[in-house]
RNA sequence: GGGCGGGUGGCGGAACUGGCAGACGCGCUGGACUUAGGAUCCAGUGCCGCAAGGCGUGAGGGUUCGAGUCCCUCCCCGCCCACCA
């Protein structure tokens, strides 16, 4: 055995020494229970950063632990490499997006391997092969088939300059273009849209069985679903028609005393009287060209301007001025609103602003009344009980709501209403790296989907991307013309991309049968091995890719590919990865650390330590040199500590006796067995160690039995950092611990050493998830020539020994009035008599208790003792 | 403004359903071994104090024999959403 720890020489061997043995690929043990589990592709730009060796650790670890405790895992990988980035790289350098994408995977790979992932390379997929895509194009026609795709009039960014829809991401301050810095205005555009709107219920729905996602995850969701109940009302314009409105609050309808429309308003120009028309016009123009933030962010001053127009309140018959104003959105609701300004905080501030009547109808349910409108500070916005609502007076808001509904329905002029936040998605993009969109141009026929046989629309080769003008498509002429399938005359294609979104929204599944060309992925597999069971990622997609992900799982429900709603039952979101200075890495401040480097100098192991052990998953952690030192040297502790032990390496077997030694064709232990089911067989060996009745060994033994407990604590701790919320820190903590016991002690009989030896194989076992190349090669070192053809990485989980866990001493602590003043050592079982006993002995505890009454003892058996005094 | 997280030594972080605050690591201090050590091993390390002891989990109050943990009031930090009628 080498003395020196030298990673550079051990991780490479045992990284080939798994591919060859094929040990991380999925389905190799039918009969055992399935795990899925998967991290966010990467989009390949550049080289690997810390946050990609953040996620693909901790998926790893959770893998590698779960492959250990007999599951058949499944732990793929792949690059999400159709988008925008690539394509404006290309646009710098005139290089080909798709072959700059394909050198960044080649670098990817290469340092996932390094970094000792242990993924099913077989199953590796990138978005932007043909064979992946042309399923994107399949979901498009079969969700066209099912009305779910559709053709809308949609809001775009258009760069007056480039002349050409932008990317969000493009505009740029005071609303400029991120190139030209032309102005960008809102131009409404046809594209295609998912309906997405069709399934809020259902995901709202779903949300609930997402127990173990975290909350702040479903509650953004939920927040995005946005599902408010209200009701709609039409206040009619005599002559001119009537304006709906959708209110959430009909039970003040009473107290309104005007109605504002959306400067984009389709009734605008219908009610505005010639005399205010021009002003009118003049203001909606000018809110057409105001920057979106600018006229609708919250700290925008409200704007508005008269229509000169009245509607009718049909709830009192009274007519109150129609407005327009800059508050109003036009794509919420029905885009006209009632104002209420005693009950609303924005409709406040407009009537104070222009002069309106406030009117308070609705009193809190307790406390001080309401002073009149004009005496109001400011909006009164909750509950409460209604008056001068004629009929309604009297009632609680959350009742009058209901009948005041039903009112509007019986008189037919409104009717309770649910109105989401959600948007349908609108998924064209004009853009040349995506996937195109199977429609043919017919001047007979229109829009005609590409027959499900001439799949794929392969993406041509040649590109003009230049970021300015129409979208790439359209400049490659034998790309655009075709004829149509209908009737076989000439026809266009259609020459938008799709949303990137669309790609991550069902990768998971193309994992399950990744070669597979006759279907997007085979539904057997996936009832085998959906859903997914751990996903982990950034909460930076929280809301957008996880949402597409839950709508296109229930899509494919539909069409009968998969057999649940949800895809996935548990969700970590992990955090950043900082620079030292604690900032988000930035070339802007120097402060980049790249894994590459970093295993050049520690080493893949202790790059993964560091990583886990610096703070749970959820958490941001800030890089640290020192930390990092620490971690390796921790694993050179850890190498030596093996080199010293080596005498213990060939003790006659106290305990790593494995209960069975055949792991491949190893049946998990069935669901809710306890872990010493499976592993070693610990159960057995406190008797061997004691003799009968597993007895504590005399004499300075009771060390050893002291660190037989530890180690079979540790295993448990190790254990349960896999289990619930994911503690890979304070597993690795117990590691350590166990280590530093390790050190303190010094064996001399075979029984000690013996004990040493199960100490070392449980360590390299526990260390493996963490550190797997360290790991493996220690193992080997202490199992010998047994192991010589195994693998630890396919080795079972160590098992911990209930009655080696379960101490029969402890420490209780005891208090004087509740301040710590001594401790005594009793046996588990010890009672109150017993421990108040030994306690009243204690030097100092007696200093506090003399000469006072003792009025009441507090006892927590196995904890602490308690004397409250006078 | 709303929602969700957080605030614990010099630093990263531990602490099960109220029960010994500070596990583990970093840093620092001392020692051992050494030609040497920025290697390694050992010991110490919340603050004040020579000690006895006192004080300590953002601030203030409360419940309790006992509060980092529960309740109330408030302050600060992070993320997400943000005029959603």
């Amino acid at each position: 055995m080498n003395e020196r720890y030298e990673p550079r020489s051990i991780e490479p061997r045992w990284q080939s020494r798994w591919e060859q043995a094929g040990a991380f690929r999925a389905g190799r043990r039918e009969r055992a229970e399935k795990r899925y589990v998967l991290e966010m592709f990467p989009y390949p730009s550049g080289a690997m950063h810390m946050g990609h060796a953040r996620v693909y650790t901790i998926g790893d670890a959770l893998a590698r632990h779960l492959r250990m405790r007999g599951h058949d895992v499944l732990h793929p990988i792949g690059f999400d490499a159709l988008g925008l980035p690539a394509e404006n790289a290309a646009i710098k350098d005139g290089r080909h997006p798709g072959e700059r994408t394909r050198e960044n995977i080649v670098l990817f790979r290469a340092e996932m391997k390094r970094l000792g992932f242990s993924f099913d390379w077989e199953r590796e997929i990138a978005t932007c092969d043909p064979e992946y895509y042309r399923w994107n194009q399949w979901f498009f026609l079969k969700m066209l088939e099912k009305g779910v795709v559709y053709r809308r009039q949609g809001k775009a960014n258009w760069c007056t300059g480039c002349q050409t829809v932008i990317a969000n991401e493009q505009v740029v301050d005071d609303n400029r273009c991120e190139r030209c810095e032309s102005p960008v205005i809102e131009k409404i555009i046809p594209e295609w849209a998912f309906r997405i709107t069709a399934y809020a219920q259902d995901l709202l729905d779903g949300l609930d069985q997402l127990r173990d996602w975290p909350e702040r995850v479903t509650t953004m969701q939920r927040n995005w679903i946005g599902r408010s109940d209200g009701a709609e009302v039409d206040f009619d314009v005599p002559g001119r028609g009537p304006i709906r409105v959708f209110t959430t609050r009909v039970d003040t309808i009473h107290g309104c005393t005007y109605v504002v429309l959306a400067p984009e308003h389709p009734l605008v120009e219908k009610v505005a009287v010639p005399e205010r028309r021009a002003e009118v016009r003049a203001f909606v123009e000018r809110m057409k060209k105001a920057d979106v933030l600018e006229r609708t962010g919250e700290g925008a001053p409200k704007e508005g301007v008269f229509t000169g127009a009245h509607a009718v309140n049909p709830y009192t018959g009274e007519k109150v001025p129609v407005w327009i104003a800059n508050f109003v959105l036009a794509e919420y609701g029905t885009g006209a609103v009632m104002s209420v300004p005693a009950h609303d905080q924005r409709d406040f501030e407009f009537a104070k602003k222009y002069g309106l009547p406030i009117r308070v109808v609705i009193q809190p349910a307790k406390g001080e009344r309401l002073p009149s409108g004009d005496a109001l500070a400011q909006a009164f916005t909750e509950d409460g009980v209604l008056e001068a609502s004629g009929a309604f007076s009297g009632l609680p808001s959350a009742e009058a709501r209901r009948k005041m509904s039903a009112h509007a329905e019986a008189k037919g002029f409104g009717k309770a209403e649910i109105r989401w936040h959600l948007r349908d998605w609108g998924f064209s993009r004009q853009r040349y790296w995506g996937t195109p969109i199977p429609i043919i141009y017919c001047e007979e026929h229109g829009a005609v989907p590409v027959p499900e046989k001439d799949l794929p629309v392969v993406l041509p080769e040649r590109a003009v991307i230049t970021g300015t003008g129409e979208p790439p498509l359209a400049k490659v002429p034998e790309f655009v013309n075709t004829t149509c399938p209908r009737c076989g005359k000439p026809a266009r294609r259609e020459v938008e991309t799709m949303d990137t979104f669309v790609d991550s929204s069902w990768y998971y599944a193309r994992y399950l049968s990744p070669k597979d060309d006759r279907r997007p992925f085979d539904p057997e597999a996936a009832r085998r091995w959906l859903p997914v069971d751990t996903y982990v990622g950034g909460p930076e997609h929280a809301v957008m890719h996880l949402l597409y992900f839950r709508f296109w799982h229930r899509v494919m429900h539909q069409l009968g590919l998969v057999h649940e709603d949800e895809p996935c039952r548990r969700l970590v979101t992990q955090g950043i990865v900082n620079g030292p200075d604690g900032r988000k890495m930035s070339k802007r401040w120097g402060n980049v650390v790249t894994p590459g480097p970093m295993m050049d100098r520690y080493g893949a192991d202790t790059l993964r330590l560091f990583i886990l052990f610096a703070a749970p998953p959820e958490k941001d952690i800030d890089w640290s040199d020192e930390q990092v030192d620490g971690l390796f040297r921790f694993l050179g502790r850890v190498w030596r500590l093996f080199h010293a032990r080596q005498d213990c390496f060939n003790a006659r077997d106290l305990s790593a006796r494995r209960a069975h030694g055949q792991p491949d064709e190893a049946a998990p232990a069935p669901q809710g067995a306890p872990d010493n089911e499976r592993g070693f067989a610990a159960g057995t060996n406190l008797e061997r160690a004691g003799g009968p009745g597993g007895a504590v060994p005399p004499g300075r033994n009771e060390d050893f039995l002291e660190l037989r407990r530890r180690t079979h604590r540790t295993i448990k701790k190790c254990t349960e950092a896999f289990q619930g919320e994911m503690k890979f820190n304070t597993g690795i903590a117990a590691l350590m611990e166990l280590v530093n016991a390790l050190y303190a002690l010094e064996p001399r009989s075979d029984a000690e050493r013996a004990a040493v030896r199960e100490a070392l194989v449980a360590l390299a076992a526990l260390l493996s998830p963490f550190a797997p190349h360290a790991a493996e090669e220690l193992w080997h070192e202490v199992m010998g020539p047994a192991a010589r053809e195994r693998l630890l990485a396919e080795e079972p989980w160590p098992a911990f020994d209930p009655a080696l866990v379960a101490a029969d001493t402890v420490t209780i602590a005891v208090q004087v009035n509740g301040k710590l003043r001594g401790e005594v050592v009793a046996a588990v079982s010890a009672g109150e008599a017993e421990v108040r006993a030994l306690a009243e002995a204690d030097e100092k505890v007696k200093t506090h208790l003399a000469g006072k009454a003792v009025r009441k003892v507090v006892f927590v058996p196995r904890r602490l003792m308690n004397f409250v005094i006078g």
